[in-house]
DNA sequence: CCTCGAATTGACTCTCGGGTAAGTTACCTC
DNA sequence: GAGGTAACTTACCCGAGAGTCAATTCGAGG
C-alpha cells in the first residue's frame, strides 16, 4: 500500500501469520472459489506477489488454513465425547466445538467450504477432516436413534447431516454477530438444545 | 451440438422450460457464481447464445429460476402452519417443503443460494423469499421457545437460523439420494424429529 | 416457389482473477 | 561502505467465462 517496494521490517513468521487470518477471514465468508488472493494481500495490507512467494499458490494457502483449522477441531470434539445420553453430548460437543473456534470462528466454514473444486488436493484434505468428525457424529446420532428404534442406515446418514447442518447454522449466526463470546454461545446453544 | 445453424424445430416456450429446468441444477449444486452459462447450454444440448437471446443475462436466467421456485414454497409453507405443537408444525412443514420440491429438489438452494452477489437485484429478489419464510418459521420457533422460557431476542434469530439450517440439510441430502420420493423424505423427517 | 421471421450457431470481444518476471529497498555482515 | 540476502512492489501474461454479432437453416404464409 506504500506505492514503494522494499521490507518492511516485518519477519516472515508474522507476516505469514497475518496472512493467515485475512485468508481464513476470506475464505470463510466468500469459500475458495469467490475468494481473491489479491483481496486477501489487500486486507493484510501487503500485495500479491508476496502472498505467493510464502505460500505457493492459492491451493497451497488454502491449505495451510486447512491445516491450522481442521487438527484442533477434530481433536476437541473427539475429547468431548463422553458416556452421557445424547442431548448432553450434542451439548458438549458444540461447547467443544465453540471453545476451539474462539479465535476464528471461519475456521469451520473453510473445513465445511462446499466450493473447493472436486478432487483437487485441497478437497481430499478437507475430506479427511471432515469424515475424522463425522465418524465422531455418527456415534452420537446412532445412540440417539436406537433409543427410539425402526429405522434403517439412511435415517442415520440423513441425522447425521442434519447434525452438522445444525452445528453450520449456529457457527454461521456466530459470525454474523461476532460480539458474542465462546461462553454466550455455549450458553445459546444449551437453550437451544433444551427447548427441542 | 449439431454444428449446423438453424431451428430444429423446438417452440420457445419448450426450450425455455429445458434451459430453466438444466439452470436450476447448476445453480442449485454450484451456485450463481460458479455456475457456467456455457455448461447450462451444453447440457440443454443448445448453445450459449440461444440461452441469451430467450433469457438477457445471467441474472435474468437465475431470476426465472427464483421467480419459479420461490412463490410455491412461501405458499405451501404458509398453508401448513396450523396450531399444533412445536413437533408436528415442524414435521407439517418439512412435509409441505418436500412434496413443493419433488420435481426439483434444488430449487431450494436456489432460494438459499449464498454465492449471489451481495446487493445485487436477484440477491433482493432471493432475500424476499426468504424473508416471507423467515417469517413462518419464526412463528414456530418463538412458540417452541415460549415453552420453555428464559430466552432472549438473540436465542430466537438463533434457533431459526439452526431451523432453516436443518431443512438445508434435509434438502442437500435428498440431492445426494435422489432415488428418494417426497413420501420417502416426509418419512425419514418424521422418524428423526421423533427421534429428538 | 419465394420470402419472412423464428430458431440456432461459430467466432469474436472484454473483464477478472490466478500466477509470474524482474526489479527495488532496507538491513546485516565483514 | 560494499556485497548479499530477505522483504517487498509494479507491471505484465494467460485462461476462463460473461456477453455480443453476423450469418445460416428451416418452416409457414402468400
Amino acid at each position: 500500500m506504500t506505492g514503494r517496494a522494499g521490507t518492511k521490517g516485518v519477519p516472515r513468521e508474522e507476516r505469514e501469520r497475518q496472512i493467515l487470518d485475512e485468508a481464513a477471514a476470506e475464505f470463510g465468508t466468500h469459500g475458495y472459489a469467490h475468494a481473491s488472493v489479491a483481496e486477501i494481500a489487500n486486507r493484510a495490507g501487503i500485495s500479491k506477489p508476496l502472498v505467493y512467494s510464502y505460500f505457493e499458490s492459492k491451493d497451497g494457502l488454502f491449505l495451510a488454513c486447512l491445516h491450522r483449522a481442521g487438527p484442533p477441531l477434530v481433536q476437541a470434539v473427539a475429547a468431548a465425547q463422553h458416556p452421557v445420553p445424547g442431548r448432553q453430548r450434542a451439548a458438549d460437543t458444540l461447547a467443544a466445538i465453540f471453545t476451539t473456534l474462539e479465535p476464528r470462528p471461519h475456521d469451520w466454514s473453510i473445513v465445511y467450504d462446499p466450493t473447493v473444486p472436486a478432487g483437487s488436493p485441497i478437497e481430499q484434505q478437507a475430506r479427511k477432516y471432515r469424515r475424522a468428525l463425522n465418524r465422531l457424529g455418527a456415534v452420537g446420532v446412532s445412540e440417539v436413534l436406537a433409543d427410539v428404534g425402526g429405522y434403517d442406515a439412511k435415517d442415520e446418514s440423513l441425522l447425521t447431516q442434519v447434525w452438522f447442518g445444525v452445528v453450520t447454522a449456529m457457527v454461521r449466526w456466530w459470525q454474523q454477530h461476532p460480539a458474542q463470546t465462546a461462553s454466550d454461545m455455549i450458553a445459546r446453544s444449551q437453550r437451544v438444545i433444551a427447548a427441542l
